[in-house]
DNA sequence: ACTATCGGGACCGCCCGTTAGT
DNA sequence: ACTAACGGGCGGTCCCGATAGT
């Protein structure tokens, strides 16, 4: 790694880590190509010497969080204890999230919103959202090996919990105080677990 | 003079469904008033009379919505039979949201976007928001009096319910073939009120 | 004519002026649409409301003065003489365009150079270009049925005589003190009667 | 080191062909320096380390032509029959132009279109263009004193020739349908040849 | 109530040229 | 000799809103 080389990658990610703040802050229309540069202390001409476009930064945003979900998720599985316990523990997931990057909820809605009018960035993004899908259910089918769960579609089950767990995050998010949303998650927890795990 | 009267009714009317029209297509930002007045064929200068901003549409439409939604909540409570049964029948409202008012959907997306940054837009928003989790609550309280459910926080409960129907509805909104909806759906309801329900 | 369309033809006519001054002076491209505004005292609002880009400016620059060019070509033929006179009297045409508009000139060269690549200025300018053709045509009949002038092929003989006038102006343009170019177009215009006339 | 130099020679005159073809295609103006490097394959460095400016790109392609005009003309020269022949046969140049490198000729148009405004391009081309009207009016003078034409002035001659010329060109330029520019080329011709031959 | 004209600000993208580095 | 990263400014376009007039 080149001395250049180092510094254009610097610059590359001064660009990305302003732009993320300045989307999250304004929104992604709000915020000028000017205003991110100069958050990032950089030039308009870096700026579209590294990206095509303003939309080619949120592409790129979009990546990066895709790639740091990934990650996250992978290092989710390593628990040793059963599969029901393993649910258990990911209720705190929501709340942490909630807690310490409420900030950056409001890209991630953008994310969405945009998705569905560009198809490039649905493309992008519609991917790795059924990877996470297929990560849920091998959980739960895993589950069912173990024989902690009872037989069920695991697909049908992994969207049953997605969805409240979205549910949760984007009401956390709309009104935090509307709603004790530590006890909602615990009790909707509770409620799939009693429902999927098997009695002794 | 009525004959104006209803006329200007009428222009108004005409420019919150364009409007309402251009925002769910290209959002609110990418839509200009100018776009606006063209699709209802109007002049900006009409716009500007019955209009005070852009935004003031976008608060308009806003309440439009949220005044429907309530004649439609209401219109839901009219079931002679019992609470559980009312439940269940609820599961397919999300569907046929879904089904429905594909199109509008954006926009319900940006309303809550805009809540977060606008207080003014959010105070707007997050009053009936509450009236609608105490609608539900409400529902929940009366089969726990009923007899028909268990003891339970109603809040709580409640709001574990809209939460996983907030989650259907984002998820089939972004990837309507990503999972059958329906099923998610039923099987969702089928684990709440197996948990909540009093078994004889 | 109310007075508000008053003003605004006012305003048209302010930009399309100032326009044209800023164009034959600094060419199309390096005119900005910032100076042409200035120099019409007009807004950039006002500029957009007449005109939806800054080249339909330009067409509607090139419109008006084919259609100027026109009139003059349909006045210049009411002479009472016979065609080879009215043919020598014409020879003064180019001298006086290069005495008295030569300001104007470096516009006509970015007509054609742009008619070259834009497809509908050339729609525009070819059409009228060919009509100029018919009628040096027309006038070159009417010789020969005078029987002033022997018989030639009246469109092959307009084109020499344009060629030829558009070779003066192009070069008298370029370089004004390169030759004595009345004197060129005396001997030019002399030489294609001597050729054409009929001798007694 | 001779393979160096020549790899730079090489570089060079691929920027001059590039840079050619993108302002013939798009004109000075609306080609960019990037534009032209990306056709070369050259970096933006190795551009600004070949020339000062776009600009200076331009004035040398400018001097390429004219030295490639030169060398055209001179070749021009070696015809062993008389100075009416000699002329007669010239009459292929304008329709070989027009035919052989219709796709260059923008380029002369802005030539001549910069020349107006830039006093060092006009003064870069005025020098050449003077020298070749004397080289016709040296033509002709020798046809004088063969004996082959009249007793006439020499430069009004040559400019009557050439500006019947530049007038076929810029018009079959611009319109090259519009008339059978071949037969209007020979037409001329005859005429200029029938006025300045001496009868026998 | 409704229209046409206008005001002027601000944004994205690009562009020409420079410079640090290879 | 050549490259990639960068600087900063400008240009066309559009946009929201205001105003004068019907």
């Amino acid at each position: 790694m080149t001395p250049k080389q180092q510094r254009s990658a610097e610059t590359l990610d001064r660009i990305l880590t302003a732009a993320e703040t300045c989307f999250a802050e304004h929104g992604y229309d709000a915020t000028g190509v000017a205003q991110i540069c100069k958050q990032a202390s950089v030039s308009k001409g870096a700026f579209y010497h590294h990206f095509s476009s303003k939309q080619a930064v949120f592409m790129a945003l979009l990546n990066r969080w895709l790639e740091k979900t990934d990650q996250q998720l992978s290092s989710l599985r390593q628990t040793q204890s059963n599969i029901p316990e393993s649910i258990r523990s990911m209720a705190v997931v929501p709340q942490f999230i909630l807690n310490n990057s409420v900030q950056q909820l409001p890209i991630y809605l953008e994310f969405i919103t945009q998705a569905i009018r560009e198809p490039e960035i649905w493309q992008t993004a519609v991917e790795p959202y059924r990877r996470y899908n297929q990560f849920f259910a091998g959980i739960i089918q895993a589950g069912i090996q173990e024989g902690t769960l009872r037989e069920l579609d695991p697909q049908i089950a992994a969207s049953v919990m997605i969805s409240f767990a979205v549910g949760i995050l984007l009401q956390g998010f709309f009104d935090p105080n509307g709603a004790d949303w530590e006890q909602v998650t615990q009790a909707g927890v509770d409620i799939l677990l009693s429902n999927w795990m098997i009695r002794e």
